[in-house]
DNA sequence: TCCACTGCCACGTTTGAAGCGT
DNA sequence: AACGCTTCAAACGTGGCAGTGG
């Protein structure tokens, strides 16, 4: 992967890549949003080429409504109920509710997680401030997240749930867009389950490459994407650290936020970025597991995931 | 011994092709 | 021929559970 991310050409367009014949194997539409991806996201292998892509973690003003880690009133619960037990022993400066935007500048430094290397300032300007997402689905994920939220991770790869669903406005109906997710570490602890309640238990493993997934309609005017919500519920997640699927890898009992991205461009190749716009939503946090531990959870996603409808509450009981 | 992880299983949902009628 | 509806089987997405291995 990394050999073919220094050989992309920053003047590479979508047309080109399908054509090209990349080690004698042509790429399809995913290995070449994936390889794209990469690209923008290892400025350090891609610096040889010049200035590095636009895209990449942007600086997230506080007012402009570049970037929203939106607050919810309604969920400013007493510090004393709030996730049912879930990461007590966080100290308030690692709140969810309010927190400082999660982007990799913001996270605690660490060697082994990469942290705190300076990325330059965003090249693209950022999309006009009346750019708004919201979540969807919110009242579903709001329920998960008062309990913890956790989310199976399998080799194979595994579906999220509640899905990530999102509502779009804003946006210049004739102007084309890219969507983006990412899913980043909150931390850089690892945790356990404790009879009742998520603990922190050691650091965090190395940090894994990020991939991004790219919403398959992607690039799309605007008009498409506020016409109707938007659902990237084919992020799959694993913890194949050799995956080959381009699914999102992830490391089990580690905390982590998706981010989406809403980035202004002809394709996802062009080099011509009008601008780029992130969100982040608390409740949609996450725990990475390889088996549910808190029966909560179990049962509350056999209750509202109509796939798991072939497990009756009865038969779940440890 | 503990516990995170894996692979298989049974079950329900989703999807799309095939068949049929209008 | 085109369209819409129904049926049905295959594919897919689930959590449970027993076994494995560090």
């Amino acid at each position: 992967m990394e050999a073919s991310v220094k050989r992309l050409n920053r003047n590479m367009t979508l047309a080109a890549a399908f054509k090209m014949d990349w080690r004698g194997e042509r790429l399809d539409l995913h290995e070449a949003h994936t390889l794209i991806l990469h690209a923008m996201y290892h400025t350090d292998i891609f610096q040889q080429y010049g200035p590095p892509y636009a895209v990449r973690t942007p600086t997230y003003p506080s007012a402009s409504g570049h970037h929203e880690p939106y607050r919810y009133p309604e969920l400013e619960i007493p510090t004393s109920q709030r996730y049912d037990g879930l990461f007590t022993a966080l100290d308030t400066s690692q709140r969810i509710l309010g927190a400082a935007p999660l982007t990799p500048l913001s996270l605690p430094p660490g060697p082994a997680l990469g942290f705190g290397q300076p990325q330059p300032p965003c090249e693209a300007p950022q999309l006009p401030g009346n750019v708004k997402m919201t979540l969807e689905n919110r009242d579903l994920w709001k329920e998960f997240h008062i309990i913890g939220t956790e989310m199976i991770i399998t080799k194979s790869g595994r579906r999220m749930f509640p899905q990530c669903k999102v509502s779009i406005t804003g946006l210049d109906p004739d102007g084309k867009y890219v969507l983006l997710a990412d899913i980043v570490p909150v931390d850089n602890s690892r945790y356990k389950w404790q009879e009742d309640h998520w603990e922190p238990s050691g650091r965090a493993e190395p940090r894994l490459p990020e991939r991004v997934y790219i919403h398959p309609d992607s690039p799309a005017p605007g008009s498409h994407w506020m016409k109707q919500p938007i659902s990237f519920h084919k992020i799959k997640l694993t913890n194949n650290t050799l995956d080959q699927m381009g699914h999102i890898i992830l490391h089990s009992m580690h905390r982590y936020q998706p981010r989406f991205h809403i980035v202004r461009a002809q394709d996802v190749f062009s080099r011509r970025w009008g601008g780029c716009s992130s969100f982040t939503f608390p409740e949609t946090m996450f725990l990475t597991v390889t088996a549910y531990q808190n029966e909560k959870i179990t049962q509350l996603k056999i209750q509202t995931n109509p796939f798991a409808k072939g497990f009756p509450r009865g038969r779940t009981q440890k």
